[in-house]
This record gives C-alpha cells, sequence and structure tokens, in this order.
DNA sequence: TTCACGAAATGAACGCCATTCATTTAGTGA
DNA sequence: TCACTAAATGAATGGCGTTCATTTCGTGAA
C-alpha cells in the first residue's frame, strides 16, 4: 500500500472527507458510500451548521464524493430525511415502560421524543406525513409504546388514536422549545390587546423552568389526567 | 382612454395579471402592488397549487408584475409567509367565548385553529417561532383567548402556558390532517411489531369520523378536562 | 415653479440548489 | 469469458430566491 491510500483510511475512518487527490471516474474497488454512513454524515453537518447546512453538495463534500455519486443510494434529499428520522427514532427513550408502569413511561418517553425532535423541528412535517414502512426504528418505537398501553390493561383499539393525541402534542412542543424568549412580546400592539399583555407579562415561574419547559409540563399532566380519567371512567 | 388600459383594469379588478402588454420600466402612473393584494395572490396560488405553487416568481406573474418588483414591499419571501399568517389567524373563530363559558369557547376555538392550518402546514414551523410584533391579527386572537379564560376566571399567569399548550396540541394535529390513511400500515415491519399492528388494525371507528378527527376529538376532551381538574383543584 | 429625492417599477444578472445523464470502471453470476 | 449491474465522476440543467443598476413617477421643500 502507498501513501496515498494509508491516509485515505485515516481520513475515511474519522468520518472526514478525503480532500486534495480526486478519485477516478468508475465504480472504485471498495464501495465508499453506504445509507449509514450518508446518514452519520448528514447528522454531523447538522450538528455543525443545522438544517441549513444539510445540502447534497456539502453532504457529498463531507463523505468526499461528487454529489450525484449520492443519487446511487438515495432516490431524492427526501431519503435523506426518512433515514435521519428513522435513526433519531431510536434514541427516543421507551425504557420508562419497563417498570410495568404506564404514566412514568409516558412520562418519560414524552419528554425524550420533544427533547430528540426539538433539535430537528425540520423533519417533524417529514415525519408526520410519512408512512412508517421501511421504517424500523421507528415501528420500534411505537411497538414499545403500544406493549406499555396494553401492560396498563388499554382497549387495544383505543390505543393509537391516544398515542396520536400525544404525539401530536410532542411535536408542536417541539417548535415551540425553538421559539425565540420574546416571541409573545406585543410591542407597539400592547395597546389594542391589554389582557393578553398582562397575561404575558405576569407568567409565573420564569425561573429555573423554561416557558416551553413549564407550558409542555402543564400540557403532557392534562393528557396524562385527562386520558387515563376517561380510561378509568369507561369512556373508552 | 384606449382599450389597452381599459382590459388592464379589467384585469387588474378580477385579480389577474396583465398579459400581453408589458410595463415599462420605471415607476408607474398608480401603484400596482400593495401588502394586501400581494396576500390575496399568494393565497390564489396556494388555493390552485399548494405551497410548492408559491414561488416569488409565480407570485410575481399573477400580479403581472417582475420578481424583483416584489422587493420593493417585502424584505423577502418569508415576509409572504408572515403575511399569509396574520391573515388566516383572523379567519380563527374565537366568537365561542362570546358566550362565557370556557370549555365550549375553548372547544370551537380548537377545532377551528386547526382546520385553518390543517390546510398550510407548511406555515405551522413559521408561525411557531414568530414573534407576535407587527401581527396583528395574531395578537387580536391571542386578546379574544385570553379574554375567554380571565372571564372563567383563569389566574392570569397561567392563562399563557395554558394557551400554549393547546396550541402546541394543536399544530401538531394538523400535521395528522394531512397525514395518509395508511401512516401507520406496518407492512413487511409487522411481524416485528406485532402489539402494535394489532393496535393499528383494531382502531375503531374507521365509520363516519376520521382517524385524524378522533385522535384530535380524544386529545382535546383529555386536555380541557385535565387542565380545568388541575384548575378548579387548585393546581394552578 | 422648480427640483431634489424617495418610491416603485423593469430586466439582467448571480449563486445556490436538487437532480439528471452520459461515461467510466469494477465486481458478479451464467 | 462475457454480459450485466453497481457505483463512481463530471458536466449540464432548470428553478429558485435575491440583488442591482436603471428608469420613471410622485411629492414636499425652497
Amino acid at each position: 500500500m502507498d501513501a496515498g491510500a494509508s491516509s485515505a483510511r485515516r481520513d475515511a475512518a474519522a468520518g472526514r472527507a478525503r480532500d486534495s487527490p480526486r478519485r477516478a471516474a468508475g465504480r472504485p474497488p471498495q464501495a465508499v458510500l453506504s445509507k449509514a454512513q450518508i446518514t452519520r454524515a448528514a447528522l454531523k453537518l447538522i450538528e455543525a451548521d443545522g438544517y441549513k447546512g444539510l445540502t447534497m453538495s456539502a453532504l457529498a463534500k463531507r463523505l468526499g464524493v461528487a454529489p450525484s455519486a449520492l443519487y446511487n443510494h438515495v432516490a431524492a434529499k427526501q431519503d435523506v430525511l426518512v433515514l435521519l428520522e428513522d435513526h433519531l427514532m431510536a434514541m427516543v427513550d421507551v425504557s420508562g415502560f419497563d417498570g410495568g408502569q404506564w404514566e412514568p413511561g409516558v412520562r418519560r418517553w414524552a419528554w425524550s421524543y420533544r427533547d430528540v425532535f426539538a433539535r430537528h423541528t425540520p423533519l417533524i412535517p417529514v415525519i408526520a406525513v410519512l408512512p412508517v414502512t421501511n421504517a424500523p426504528q421507528t415501528v420500534a418505537m411505537y411497538e414499545a409504546v403500544t406493549a406499555g398501553f396494553l401492560a396498563d390493561g388499554w382497549p387495544r383499539d383505543r390505543i393509537v388514536d391516544a398515542i396520536v393525541a400525544l404525539e401530536s402534542f410532542i411535536f408542536g412542543s417541539a417548535f415551540d422549545v425553538i421559539a425565540p424568549p420574546d416571541i409573545f412580546e406585543t410591542g407597539g400592539l400592547a395597546a389594542s390587546a391589554p389582557e393578553f399583555s398582562a397575561a404575558v407579562a405576569d407568567r409565573w415561574g420564569e425561573g429555573e423552568t423554561s416557558r416551553s419547559d413549564s407550558a409542555f409540563g402543564i400540557g403532557l399532566d392534562a393528557l396524562i389526567s385527562g386520558l387515563s380519567a376517561r380510561r378509568a371512567s369507561g369512556g373508552f
């Protein structure tokens, strides 16, 4: 092996793109790309620059490859987003259901779900609309949650609706996390909205917990107690 | 007046672009554009083609204007989205609070809010993050809702959090409306997720109400009962 | 009345983006 | 051995949002 090849291997191990020596055209001796590598590179790119930095060119450059090479592994950029989504779903914490108690399980799941996607809000419009087929980690997450509901005695035919309701709240709340702190400052419009402005000014506890955390906590408590009350009363 | 001018006036009245006779360069005798006209044209464009059809070029063409002319009235495309957002906020039904009863007010508000933005989900990432300053209709909506909460005796310092919790649920649910009906079909992954697949198959009442409507109804009931229970018990 | 200035239009760019296609090379199964 | 397919390059495409020099019109101050 020559020096060029060895430095290339070092760069590849570090996830960096090979810089100087352009690869010749034609299929390379050993595959340079894979879906897993594309996913990893996309994540790194997002960590560094946010979703505005996630372009097919940037992705290709980071992988040391021409942009068109990516299309041998994904049909479109949308596919990259799907890869990301499924990867992130595996990071949602469903371990809270292991204890056999529904409420702590839901609580831990919901907080972690929100936290994961608050840093990936551009994926939410994709997830919310994407069929789960071919998203194995996503299905695994739903399976664990469903099992947690069943273990608590939930009627099978109501579980999906309950999960969807919680999930909708979680997605919406993820957006709220990235809202600026002054989002409700009425500014010049204060005079036209005295009650609302007062409510914004009086808002309680701007101490340790953030605005979005406190709203999420209140809503999650309400959802959990509302759902379990309905179940207990036979509303389902 | 000549025939050209009169046909131009007719076209302008119908909101259509003047087609053939290109306007000469330079400031026209009477203004061709305004924020209100831009907003109307954008709405028409979205009705016809969806948000993918909302481009600055298409907007300009519909207004019978060069694309660059738009930038005399908005600083960027984002501003067009803000104009749309504020316009749509005025269509959210807050009349339910007029009766002086909190629960029916919240219910009507929430359903109408969701319905309006289910057809405009691309705006949600914008709204959720946008300061309300300079969005008068948006502030007016919040003012009406706040008044409804106050009339019910809610403590002022808890109202914003409650509204945000409800709103997060509403935004998330708006995405759910546009999800395909088979979004939870596990397909080839069914074997790996038996409980979830069964729950999806057993889902109740696919009769009159849609999947997303039933999930929204369940979640909204839970939120409303959970929130008012906490308020009644002095949790706030 | 004049005239400088700002507002509002045109049209020609610009850079970026996702994607496609012809081409080349390497591995694979018949 | 050889046809076929997979996986890379590199050039090209069309569309996007946006900018800028230029032109024209309206307006308020001198």
